[in-house]
DNA sequence: CTTATGATTAGA
DNA sequence: CTAATCATAAGA
């Protein structure tokens, strides 16, 4: 191998999924993201783990979106092109990592709300502290802090990396349940868009 | 400028 | 159940 085929490797295992894969609803995507890879090249070193539980976002006709509100400087991204993250601050204390899908620039996201890690469980117990190795990335705010990220990312392109999806196992069981935390959504809320591994220890709770 | 609140979490 | 804690958005 060449050393540039080697640089280009982002892709390890499975292939990259590519800025086409994340060019659809929100709806599609967030099923499709279990099983998948999510991996970032930190400067401290490699986090990688299995996506468990994810939460589709549609455009501006559902009221739990951020998009529901129009075009503002925080959720800019979400109006931008498919296949980048989109990172907020949220109760003046936790980051959420999302992905913005599509079709095309219809704001659409999915929320990343657990992971099963495989790589760097050293570095985010740094990150974390002492907690049960099943709740280390179990919730919005503990995969990003377990990952190590912040808005510092917000609108970082899936394909430039430093974060990065591969694929991955293909999942099993998947369960259907409503959103967490959108109770002011009306009848959005009751949509079943959280998907998540079934009797997988690692989704948070709730 | 002021004010309310949130795609959360940990702990009582 | 509530506190923590602040960027953001909306309103005056």
């Amino acid at each position: 191998m060449t050393a540039a085929a080697a640089r280009v490797a982002p892709s390890a295992p499975g292939g990259m999924l590519d800025r086409t894969w994340f060019d659809r609803h929100a709806l599609e995507v967030a099923p499709d993201l279990l099983g998948k890879r999510l991996v970032h090249d930190s400067p401290d070193g490699r986090i990688a783990g299995i996506i468990v539980e994810t939460e589709a976002y549609a455009g501006p006709e559902d009221r739990a979106a951020h998009s529901s509100r129009g075009r503002t400087v925080r959720n800019a991204v979400m109006f931008g092109e498919p296949g980048h993250l989109y990172v907020y601050f949220i109760y003046g204390m936790h980051h959420c990592l999302n992905v913005v899908c599509g079709p095309g620039s219809k704001p659409e996201a999915v929320l990343i709300r657990a992971v099963r890690l495989e790589e760097g469980e050293a570095l985010a117990r740094l990150r974390r502290g002492s907690v049960p190795e099943a709740q280390l990335a179990s919730g919005p705010g503990n995969v990003a802090a377990a990952y190590g990220i912040d808005r510092s990312l917000n609108g970082a392109d899936l394909a430039a990396g430093p974060v990065w999806l591969t694929d991955g196992p293909a999942p099993k069981d998947v369960l259907a349940r409503p959103r967490v935390g959108v109770a002011y959504a009306g009848e959005w809320a009751a949509r079943h868009w959280r998907f998540m591994l079934a009797h997988d220890p690692h989704v948070s709770r709730r």
